[in-house]
DNA sequence: CGAGTTCTTGACTCGCCTCAATTTGAGTGG
DNA sequence: CCACTCAAATTGAGGCGAGTCAAGAACTCG
């Protein structure tokens, strides 16, 4: 169903977050604060939840808020001109949403599942930014995490077969999923709903839904998973998974010849 | 040639940096400074070149050092199990080379052209960086302008085809050719020597080098790019090129259909 | 139970990779 | 200045992986 364009989904926001029974406390951006500025913070904060499959904000808008996520899964999609959805990452509890530096969003956020966010508006929260270091230093370090992240997945877009790409993009969601998680689960072990449908995988790792299903469905073959339903993943043996998605396989020295740099 | 494994080429490094006549003095992330902290930081900066196709670190060595470039192009590389290499990124004179969370390298740094670096050891370095919050902002806001980058460039890798790819690639250079370059180019126009063989850049784009020469080709046969030599291009009508490589190309806002998200 | 979506599976096509042969260009020495 | 050498780049022929198109099965939700 299409709905009024350019308007996004905006539900009340609820009073002013309450820190003390927050689930992100402690490690959300707000673990940096104390007192004074803890107040400041949770005095601009409030609190929004947003149903599965609606937008959080949109790719061009002016950007009101910023955001911390408390639950849920978020996807950064930019949509191009011929329709086509592309996912640039997922985002989850204690992640933080929002451009230091550019007051328009560069790509659409929309929620995966249910998410419940706690949002502050912008001018104040840049103000608190300036005024109080350690908060900037944790967004700085987050953004650089992110950076990481980013440019190791270009090594998967890049460079591996999509029966690769497909074990990569499980064994991200199978790590975040187990930090996040709250029951402890075995080592080298991970069970998790999927966030996406085959669709949103495939807008994700730049191939079809078809080529999608059918990895899946190789990597169910070869035991490296097992699907309780088409959305509830096992991994039985995380190593194993990592090993198709050739994840930790990158030389770290040496391993280099003729022609390339020296040194 | 192979030389010495795990050896970085370390030229003798030159007494202090003379910030007063320093060409990045005024972009670079000392323009963030004055008085007593630029006094801090050119007294432990010290200049290094480094010939074209040396490394300047390698992926997983401990790192000594921060850079702030003042010439040249280096390349950030990660090399794979099996030989191949994965080009990350280019990085131009005023960008920054180092990690502020990771000890140990997360890439290979190597010189694409001849390289001047003005180097900072990490320990001072990093205590000015949570001494004075300007210079923490700085190298903040260059890290958000690099994960920007990095997302839209997993855009060009996941959903271009050979020859838009290339288009982009050359897109990115040119852009940043005339941004870096000394002499002003008409606009819309732009000439550049390319930092990169063939073989790099299909490294970069995740493609082999006989696809890039062909695709090449193509934008010469088509008129888009012309070659001077074959690492000598001019790029007659930059926004033709950008039509090519699919970039502003982005839908901004609406453009969804049924089945996305809604709201 | 039926309607609509999501997922799977199969047959065919095409773009890019692979392998291989030249061609071009830069650097060197006679 | 030209011949020689070697790396870089181009060009061609053929094969394979992933996309496309189409049909049907399996979920989800009223």
């Amino acid at each position: 169903m299409r709905t009024m364009a350019g308007q996004t989904n905006e539900r009340a926001f609820s009073p002013p977050a309450k820190c003390d029974i927050c689930t992100a406390r402690f490690r959300a951006l707000c673990s940096t604060l104390t007192g004074e500025q803890l107040e400041r913070l949770s005095g601009m904060g409030r609190r929004r939840t947003v149903p599965p499959n609606h937008y959080i904000f949109r790719d061009g808008d002016e950007a009101q808020y910023f955001a911390s996520i408390l639950s849920g899964v978020v996807k950064l999609v930019k949509t191009t001109a011929d329709g086509e959805q592309h996912i640039m990452g997922l985002m989850y509890s204690q992640d933080f949403l929002g451009h230091t530096l550019s007051k328009h969003h560069r790509f659409s956020a929309a929620a995966a599942t249910e998410v419940e966010l706690c949002t502050f508006p912008r001018a104040p929260f840049s103000r608190l930014l300036a005024d109080y270091p350690p908060i900037e230093r944790w967004l700085f370090d987050f953004t650089v995490r992110e950076l990481d992240h980013c440019r190791d997945w270009t090594l998967t877009l890049g460079r591996k077969c999509s029966y690769e790409r497909v074990a990569s993009l499980l064994m991200m969601i199978a790590r975040r999923a187990r930090y996040t998680g709250s029951t402890p689960l075995p080592p080298n072990y991970a069970q998790f709903e999927l966030p996406l449908t085959r669709s949103e995988l495939a807008d994700y790792l730049g191939m079809t839904l078809e080529t999608v299903s059918r990895m899946v469905g190789k990597l169910k073959r070869k035991g490296l998973i097992e699907l309780r339903s088409t959305r509830e993943v096992i991994v039985p043996d995380i190593e194993a998974l990592a090993a198709v998605a050739n994840i930790d396989y990158w030389v770290t020295e040496n391993g280099r010849q003729a022609g390339e740099p020296q040194g």
